[in-house]
DNA sequence: AGGTAGACTCGGACGC
DNA sequence: TGCGTCCGAGTCTACC
């Protein structure tokens, strides 16, 4: 599933591969590809040039030659894929970029399985997109203040895997690495924000910027094949996980089974020695 | 108003 | 083999 370090490899290779062309063409090819807030259709776009590709928490956008930016959110499936030539089409390209620069032509799409993911047009406010003005700032962000978002924690009360999967809090986090950070932090999900220290607070979102920063390093976790970077290839951080999808399998730190727990429809991987409720 | 549950979505896994 | 059911998970909405 794609969260901040999927989203950055594919932001890293889109700026690599498509920055500098020209959308030539721009189609969507399903009822919900387009976001309904879209300000205009996808063919508004058509003729513009790709300054640049932004993002902030698992937000993506690409920067025009106008005013009008291109967002897009990746869902639980989303991929943007650029296939080589004689590849087989992927079977659910839900938009398609023409795309131009110096007569050297490629085809970017947006292939997504669940449909969760979508694109849109819209206008930036201080230079986010409409869509993403109620996101925090994520870890990586220049701007990113640490004891504001301790503050924005304490301030809570509610399970602290629940505030970490909050993306007005803190942005990036998903399932994955809410349960990787807390496992390394040594806290069990349920215990409340307000039962924590705010040094505490601090270490929590000191090794969620270190759990995703080793996984940017490794392209990115591809837990199911849904998460595919703009080449098709996976991510190599699945190895690297400590508890998410390691039921029964031994804590790395101590061998305790791991468990898995559900609330909010979620579900959550601890070590229960290591992560009491607790003390 | 803050917190929580539920809806949306669909292909793969699972069970009978 | 085939069919029905469950599952996952980001985000938004509705409800308490």
């Amino acid at each position: 599933m794609p969260e901040l370090p999927e989203v950055e490899t594919v932001r890293r290779e889109l700026e690599k591969r498509v920055k500098g062309f020209t959308i030539t063409a721009a189609h969507d090819l399903h009822p919900r590809a387009l976001k309904p807030e879209s300000i205009a259709p996808l063919k508004s776009i058509n003729g513009a040039k790709i300054f640049d590709v932004k993002r902030r928490g698992k937000f993506l956008w690409f920067v025009l030659d106008r005013p009008q930016v291109l967002v897009a959110h990746l869902g639980m499936s989303g991929q943007f894929l650029i296939p080589k030539k004689n590849q087989p089409q992927p079977k659910h390209v839900r938009a398609k970029f023409d795309l131009s620069k110096n007569f050297k032509n490629k085809e970017l799409l947006f292939n997504d399985q669940r449909t969760f993911g979508w694109v849109s047009v819209e206008q930036t406010v201080d230079g986010i997109p409409s869509s993403a003005q109620h996101i925090a700032k994520d870890p990586f962000d220049p701007f990113f203040d640490r004891d504001e978002t301790i503050n924005k924690f304490a301030k809570r009360k509610i399970r602290i895997k629940t505030a970490l999967l909050n993306q007005e809090i803190m942005s990036g986090v998903g399932n994955i690495y809410a349960d990787e950070t807390l496992w390394r932090a040594k806290v069990h999900p349920e215990v409340s924000t307000a039962d924590l220290t705010k040094k505490k607070l601090g270490l929590i979102i000191d090794f969620a910027t270190e759990v995703m920063d080793e996984a940017i390093a490794k392209n990115g976790t591809s837990f199911d094949d849904a998460y595919k970077n703009v080449n098709g290839e996976s991510g190599r951080f699945e190895e690297s996980l400590a508890a998410y999808g390691r039921t029964d399998e031994p804590c790395p730190r101590c061998g305790t089974p791991i468990r898995r727990i559900t609330f909010g429809a979620r579900s959550s991987h601890f070590c229960p020695h290591c992560q009491r409720k607790t003390g």
